[in-house]
DNA sequence: GTGAAAGCGCTAACAC
DNA sequence: GTGTTAGCGCTTTCAC
């Protein structure tokens, strides 16, 4: 059934050298070292044989295996796919392979997942799960292996990390709202285990602040999870709290849209009887109803740059650094509208 | 920086026994060959260093990488994260990887890609690319590697594929219309490289034949891709050509949600004066406005009978069959109504 | 029940 | 400019 495949060996004797001298040959970095008409000739033979190099054994001898290891949340989360291929892009132009791992925040799939990508021997990490205690995350630091965190950093240590503005853009949200007239203005927060969710909640009060808006308590409402459900259910709890609110900041764009439908089964309307900002402009977000009002973040980039990192710890030996700070900016549309 | 690992031989001489029974303890299948006692000693030492084995050299051994290569044209297009979904799920319950490569339908990735995973040594391959002239293709069935096409197939050789009932979907998304007293239906056609593409526009064809409805010149409209902007201009190029048509039949969801932007360019509203229906159920497609009446495909379980499949290949030396073609059934929202 | 030995396919000194 | 050698970490006969 399967093959046995053309070893490295087989081509050398097809062209009559030795096996380092097909090695020099295949290698860019190494092939001058070679005649360049022995060269061509090994090359020849290497397509005609249908030569492909064995990356175990490459990776067995040089103890490199050109892999980065990708653990994100969630594939299916919209916010992740652009993500991935801006990682995907930039490792592939230095010749990397991601290997991607989605775990769903489960702890014991998260394990798994970094059992598997440390026997694979990936050269790095880059890891996408924002919760703040994370076991994979320390062990990963505790080997002392290369390391790029996305979407999220860690307060003390020095850690390579990409993140959004998470700040600046609540308050390209608040400012938005209070621009329209809006005063009492709710947070859906993130899950607390989240720094995300930790960090937008704190720029939410930091913001109100700055416009002199006050917070009233129980007008921040902590969601479960960065989804549609508890999106729905928080704004169920707001409204069965009796806070009065105009406009809700939600912490991404999934509970914005969960906001969508508890309105929608309170006879409430959006942005009529109440304005929705979301965060991360996942894709779609311009094709809900209504187009949703949110932050927009570069997620290509943010993934692009994280590869970036990576890529030169890996390959410069550069120590990790301070985390990078994306800038983010407000895409209006039509979730929002000014109060009457 | 990167720390040496642990070798199987250290664990060997911490417990004071040789290599090959080390192995032997750790390998699930090898484990009762070893005496309970010292299977539990090994077990620990190997714990306690915090050893990993090695799957470069396991697989270079084994001549087996307990991985597999999974290409998708497209991971932000959102019908395809919970096939992966679904691939990996079922792959990780075998012990499997997928190793995913996203190629944008460049043949260029295509084959860098393919030339990465067959590098790696993966056992198998799972394609999901639907171009019907593929070189991948036919490089892994002369390589006569275990191979899963999913969402096409391929009609005269014998190749294992798991593929949605596109003909079926189709004939549902025809007999919703005509029941709702459309006649006038046009179809927005899938690329014409695509089998997908092709099998619904025959599909189409069959159907409004069985309805008794006619398909006048020209109201089947080639797209040149599977995008918005693709479903955009087709359906200008519709109204362009005055094509008179109550209601369109789009070949999947982003061609339909092109059609949205088209027709309120034009000042036409869905389903107003144009019912619309999309194919494949995408994530969301119940959250655009209005939510788009469309064929539901299990995406999920696509992937993981793909990767039934497969691992039935690799592990049981089975040759590959029919194509399994999995049901579909009609999601119906607020993008069709009857024609009044 | 356990160990010794060989080798998977490759690269990197080190000779020449 | 090229060949020889050794060995990366593991599994697997074959002995005992």
């Amino acid at each position: 059934m399967t093959p046995t495949r053309v070893t490295l060996r087989e081509v050398a004797d097809a062209v009559g050298v030795s096996p380092a001298t097909v090695s020099r040959a295949l290698q860019p970095k190494t092939r001058s070292l070679v005649n360049e008409e022995t060269a061509r000739r090994i090359e020849e033979a290497a397509r005609l044989a249908d030569y492909s190099p064995n990356s175990l054994a490459r990776g067995l001898k040089t103890q490199r295996s050109l892999s980065v290891g990708v653990m994100i949340p969630d594939l299916t989360n919209p916010l992740f796919p652009p993500m991935v291929r801006g990682i995907q892009d930039r490792l592939e132009q230095h010749g990397y392979t991601a290997l991607i791992v989605s775990t769903d925040g489960d702890p014991e799939r998260e394990r798994l997942g970094f059992e598997a990508l440390r026997a694979q021997r990936v050269d790095g990490f880059i890891l996408a799960t924002a919760r703040a205690k994370h076991p994979v995350v320390d062990a990963v630091m505790a080997a002392s292996m290369p390391l790029v965190l996305l979407n999220r950093a860690v307060q003390d240590a020095k850690v390579d990390a990409v993140v959004p503005d998470d700040r600046g853009g609540i308050a390209l949200a608040v400012g938005h709202l209070a621009d329209l007239g809006h005063e009492r203005i709710a947070h859906l927060a993130g899950p607390k285990e989240t720094t995300s969710g930790r960090w937008r909640r704190e720029g939410f009060r930091a913001a109100m602040r700055g416009r002199g808006l006050k917070v009233p308590a129980g007008s921040i409402r902590q969601a479960g999870a960065f989804t549609e459900r508890a999106g729905h259910d928080a704004l169920i709890g707001l409204l069965d709290a009796g806070i009065p609110f105009t406009a809700v900041v939600a912490a991404n764009d999934l509970l914005a849209l969960g906001t969508y439908s508890a309105l929608a089964e309170r006879g409430l309307r959006c942005p009529d009887d109440v304005s929705v900002v979301g965060f991360n402009d996942m894709p779609f977000a311009d094709r809900f109803a209504p187009p949703l009002t949110t932050v927009h973040i570069p997620q290509h980039e943010l993934g692009s740059r994280a590869a970036d990192l990576l890529i030169e710890q890996v390959a410069e030996e550069r120590p990790p650094g301070q985390p990078v700070v994306v800038d983010v900016k407000l895409a209006v549309r039509s979730s929002t509208r000014r109060l009457s």
